[in-house]
DNA sequence: CGAATTTTGTACTGACCGATACACAACCAA
DNA sequence: TTGGTTGTGTATCGGTCAGTACAAAATTCG
């Protein structure tokens, strides 16, 4: 082995995540990314090799990151309803508390559509298991009582999702929480019991 | 007067807005705007002023064009509840006609956010317009009696446009048409009488 | 201690960015 | 025809972009 690293690379990615998030792909330069992180140039290119590679980076990270949380609360105790009831308000006070930044997925497939390289890759996975944990929960849900029954889990699962995003959007454009948590009670009325 | 302009300059900004809808903000270099417009650099500075100056055109041109075509399916015959499905349907052949370019609006809100400038402006005034529409919508379903009563208008006007920017989202991320339809059909089913 | 190996800082690369300068072309009014 | 005015094409501006070259620094192993 040889000199080692003066920085951990998980908080780098981090301070890179929290770059990209807020200002875009293309609107995030190098330099940003130096500053952001504390790095170098030489020690961000040595160890990310590239800006869409850091970014790719990023991206998995942040998906890893929300799908754990928003599993943790869709896994909780308590009845499908009132799990979905928490991730939209668990959503709502995200927002309200960081600034309305939106989602880094939702801003990215906004911003660069669905490419036909790795990042593009990275956002399809993010949504099948976005997809996958909430169909899971719109099954539980008919099953313990709380949740209409006689909808396609899967479509409930993209109403959800496409809710989420909806919410996600609504924030960045600045509506206030009472206005969030509305439409977040509207959908909710579309499927529960 | 002189010397008269070699081009049509609405024909101009519509090529524009379709270069910036497709690309981004961002992405979209002054190159890409000559060379899809046709026009030299000259005549662009010249028209005008600057990038930013030609995307606030192409945002209030996006804006005008989409609030007429959306305004002439609201206000036409029949049920709120089935103008408020020909909306819908009307977005998902749009996407499926037209490549998955999404809303510029919310592409825009997702790439930058709500700036401090003309550009935030554009759209917070879109935003409330679209929520005007949606509302007066809304206020007549109840009376036709094709909507549930209860929901304060402008909440389920809220609703209507989240569900929106979650389809153009899903647009975006290359969901199915099926997909698409089930999630229109979900979110009218909770305002639905 | 020194040889090998990796990280780090500084300087730099060519390419492209948005924007401009300016000569010239094309038109109108007189 | 001529002078005034505006559009267009070409060349170019300084700045910034993503990425690299390379030497000095810092560590481990012999």
């Amino acid at each position: 082995m040889a000199r080692p690293r003066e920085f951990d690379e998980t908080a780098a990615v981090e301070s890179a995540m929290h770059a990209f998030w807020t200002h875009g792909y293309e609107a995030t330069s190098t330099q940003d990314l130096c500053a952001a992180t504390g790095l170098g140039r030489s020690s961000v290119y040595n160890t990310f090799t590239s800006k869409k590679a850091l970014f790719h980076r990023t991206l998995t990270h942040y998906s890893g990151q929300g799908l754990a949380g928003r599993k943790a609360i869709l896994e909780s105790p308590g009845t499908a309803t009132e799990r979905i009831a928490a991730m939209f308000d668990a959503l709502v006070d995200d927002e309200l508390e960081h600034g309305r930044r939106g989602c880094l997925v939702v801003n990215t497939l906004a911003e660069l559509g669905t490419p036909d390289d790795e990042i593009g890759e990275a956002l399809r996975r993010d949504t099948e298991k976005q997809l996958a944990l909430l169909a899971e929960c719109a099954r539980e849900g008919v099953l313990d009582g709380s949740l209409r029954p006689g909808r396609d889990p899967a479509d409930v699962a993209e109403f959800l999702l496409s809710t989420i995003s909806g919410l996600r959007v609504m924030s960045r454009r600045g509506a206030s929480g009472e206005a969030m948590h509305a439409v977040a009670d509207l959908a909710l009325s579309a499927i529960a019991r």
